[in-house]
Parts: structure tokens; C-alpha cells; sequence
DNA sequence: TCTGGGGTCCTCCCCCTC
DNA sequence: TCTGGAGGGGGAGGACCC
């Protein structure tokens, strides 16, 4: 198996748009007080700019840096281009992202030579560069493709992998996040190998039996996931995190009527509606809480959305200034799969079911 | 330093039903 | 009539990913 990633797939986009820029540090981020890095040029990297980093201190590390607002329907029109150029090397592709993807190798003739010849053809159709790892498994195919960025080609067996990792923290592997990896520490479990070894038992004590046998299996790079097809969405959401923090009811009531109303639009324009509506309150100590409340039937009507998201907030009646606030459809069914839904051209007949 | 937006999956707990 | 266990569904929170 094979993974293929995009190397610093925003910026390389605004890069081909403004070529005066190359060789600079450049950020694409959003614009607000509270707005986070999406990508970082490798020149910023260098600074210590990274994603997920809050713009205001990576202003501060990379005063010179370039900063570009995100420009998502470009980078989805060439992700989509990026991806045909793949499917018409590779039968079996999962998409992951808009700059990631899967590929099953498996009866290839030459994989190393196909995998070298798909990323000259990418990079000729679209001036991107990709790195690419290959693997016995999409574990081994994802680490060894970020092993080398960027351009990176790098093709390991599950021993190899175990060999030349034994000595990273955990956290390399997709899977264990930051949280984990502190527990890890915490049992004295610091690198790959150390989990590779470490008694199963222990594990399965600490993390549960599930996640205790996974996180052995993955530091051994052990992964029995198959290159599959785009799941079925299971859930829609809009949130917002507001410029500053908002205490007063009628202005988050509006805000929240105005999101559950885009929802239900997109919804709708896509023919999907969902049983469970959701709100999530993010406050300003940065608790989170969500409320959420099942409908007998899937809905993607907006009166009936706004009507059931007030009623939960005005419910939890948040008790400090709100930093973000959000609403989500879940339990999602395609029009397709529910002819009588309200994904359907019948729904405006439909009898609207009141907040309970 | 001060933490986005859009998702998925898992776990725990509670309640209801059988 | 009462009690207890199993199992499913819903709700909440958390971890993780791009």
C-alpha cells in the first residue's frame, strides 16, 4: 500500500499564484484575532511556525512572514485534480483529506516505478510536489510518507519500520495523540519500541482492552485496514468562534439561527437530514458542552432545526460569556436511503414535530 | 501563548424494555 | 407482584485526525 501527501498542500497553491513569493516564509491563516495557522511554508517551519498554532504568536515568531487567507474552493478544485491524475494510475484509492491519499498497490506490476511516475505526472500537471511512502500496511505507508518530507520517497517493510522508528515517541504514529502519549510517558513508555515490548496486560490495565491491544499493534506497526471507498457522512456541522466573547442571549440566539439556517440549506442541497440535533458552548475558561436531542424523524428543515438548537441553549443557559457556539445534524441518512425523508421533494408537506 | 472548523470514533452512563 | 440482568438507544465527553 501506498500513501501519498501533499507537501504543505495550501501554501504550494497560493505559491503557484504568486510565484514572487517562493522562498519566503509563508503562512496561509484566517484573519481574525483568534484565527489559528493552517499551513506553514518550510521556510516559516523554520521559525517554529507550525498548523493549529494560534496566527497572533506565529506573527510573533516570523514577523516577516508572508500571511494568506485560505482560499478553500481552490484547494478543493486542485485537490480534485491532484486525485484524478491518482485514480488514473491506481483502481483502489481512498481520499483522505483534500491532500492525502491511500492506494492500493496490490497486482501492480512495478509499484515503486508507478508511485515515481504518478508524482512526476502530479507535479507536471500542477506544479505540487508529493511525498509518498509505501508499506505492507497503510500504518507502515502513512509514517514512512512523512518520514522524508517534503518530496520524500521512502518504501519500508513492517520490520524496517519497526527498526528505524524504535526510537520515536509514540506520538509518530497516527492513532496516539498528545493525551495518550503523556499516559504513555507517565508508565515510563517513551518510545515505540518501549510500547512494542511493554506487557500487554499493562496496557490493556491502563487504556482498556480495546485501546491497550491497539496501541501495541501500532507501535509494532501492526494494521489490518484495507484501502476502502469514502465513508457515508454521519454528521453536519456549523460552529463559529466569535471575535471576542459574547454574553448576551439575543446576540447568541441570532448567531445560532443563523448557522442552523445554513446547515439546513446545505443539508438540503445535498439531500441528506438527520434525527439528532446538537448545539456545542464552548465558554470562556474553555470547558466545552454539548447538549443534544433526538427527533422521532430525520429533518433538514430549518424551522425545525433553529427551533430545537434555541431550546437547548436557552436549557443550558450558559453561565459564563460563550467563546463559540455551533450546531450539528447527526444520525445523518441520504435522501436515497430515505425516499419519505425530508431529504426528499415531498418534505414541505411534511407535519413539523414541535420541541418537546 | 492562548488555543479554528469540520469531522469520526470510542467510552461511559443512564434509562427503558424485555 | 417484585427483582435483577442483559441489551439497546440516547446523551455527554473526550481523543484524535486533516
Amino acid at each position: 500500500m501506498a500513501h501519498l501527501d501533499a507537501d504543505a498542500f495550501y501554501v504550494s497553491i497560493e505559491l503557484r499564484r504568486h510565484p514572487e513569493l517562493r522562498g519566503l516564509p509563508v503562512v496561509v491563516s484566517g484573519s481574525g484575532p483568534r484565527a489559528v495557522v493552517t499551513t506553514a511554508s518550510y521556510e516559516a517551519r523554520r521559525f517554529g511556525v507550525g498548523s493549529a498554532m494560534p496566527a497572533s504568536r506565529a506573527r510573533r515568531l516570523c514577523p516577516q512572514a508572508v500571511f494568506l487567507p485560505p482560499d478553500f474552493p481552490t484547494y478543493r478544485a486542485a485537490s480534485a485534480q491532484v486525485m484524478e491524475i491518482v485514480r488514473a494510475h491506481v483502481e483502489r484509492v481512498e481520499v483522505v483529506g483534500l491532500d492525502e491519499a491511500y492506494l492500493d498497490l496490490e497486482g501492480l506490476f512495478s509499484p515503486r516505478a508507478a508511485m515515481r511516475r504518478l508524482i512526476v505526472e502530479i507535479r507536471a500537471a500542477t506544479e505540487l510536489t508529493c511525498s509518498v511512502g509505501i508499506g505492507p500496511n497503510k500504518l507502515v505507508a502513512k509514517v514512512a510518507s512523512d518520514a522524508e518530507k517534503p518530496a520524500g520517497f521512502l518504501a519500508l517493510t513492517r520490520e524496517q519500520a519497526c527498526v528505524r522508528f524504535a526510537e520515536a515517541s509514540p506520538g509518530l504514529v497516527p492513532g496516539i495523540g498528545p493525551k495518550t502519549e503523556a499516559r504513555l510517558a507517565e508508565m515510563g513508555l517513551r518510545t515505540l519500541a518501549a510500547v512494542a515490548a511493554a506487557p500487554e496486560q499493562l496496557l490493556v490495565e491502563r487504556f482498556g482492552p480495546n485501546l491497550g491491544r491497539e496501541l501495541r499493534r501500532r507501535a509494532s506497526f501492526e494494521h489490518d485496514g484495507v484501502v476502502g471507498a469514502a465513508r457515508k457522512v454521519a454528521s453536519e456541522s456549523r460552529e463559529r468562534t466569535f471575535d471576542r466573547d459574547v454574553v448576551d442571549p439575543a446576540e447568541l440566539r441570532a448567531a445560532l439561527s443563523r448557522m442552523a439556517a445554513e446547515l439546513s440549506a446545505s443539508l438540503t442541497a445535498n439531500g441528506r437530514s438527520g434525527r439528532t440535533i446538537a448545539i456545542k458552548i464552548r465558554l470562556d475558561d474553555f470547558t466545552t458542552v454539548t447538549r443534544a436531542h433526538s427527533v422521532p424523524d430525520a429533518t433538514c428543515n430549518a424551522q425545525l432545526i433553529t427551533a430545537h438548537a434555541l431550546r437547548l441553549l436557552e436549557e443550558y443557559a450558559p453561565s459564563r460569556p460563550v467563546r463559540l457556539l455551533g450546531v450539528r445534524v447527526a444520525g445523518l441518512t441520504a435522501a436515497e436511503d430515505d425516499p419519505g425523508g425530508e431529504g426528499s421533494a415531498q418534505a414541505s408537506e411534511e407535519q413539523l414535530a414541535l420541541p418537546v
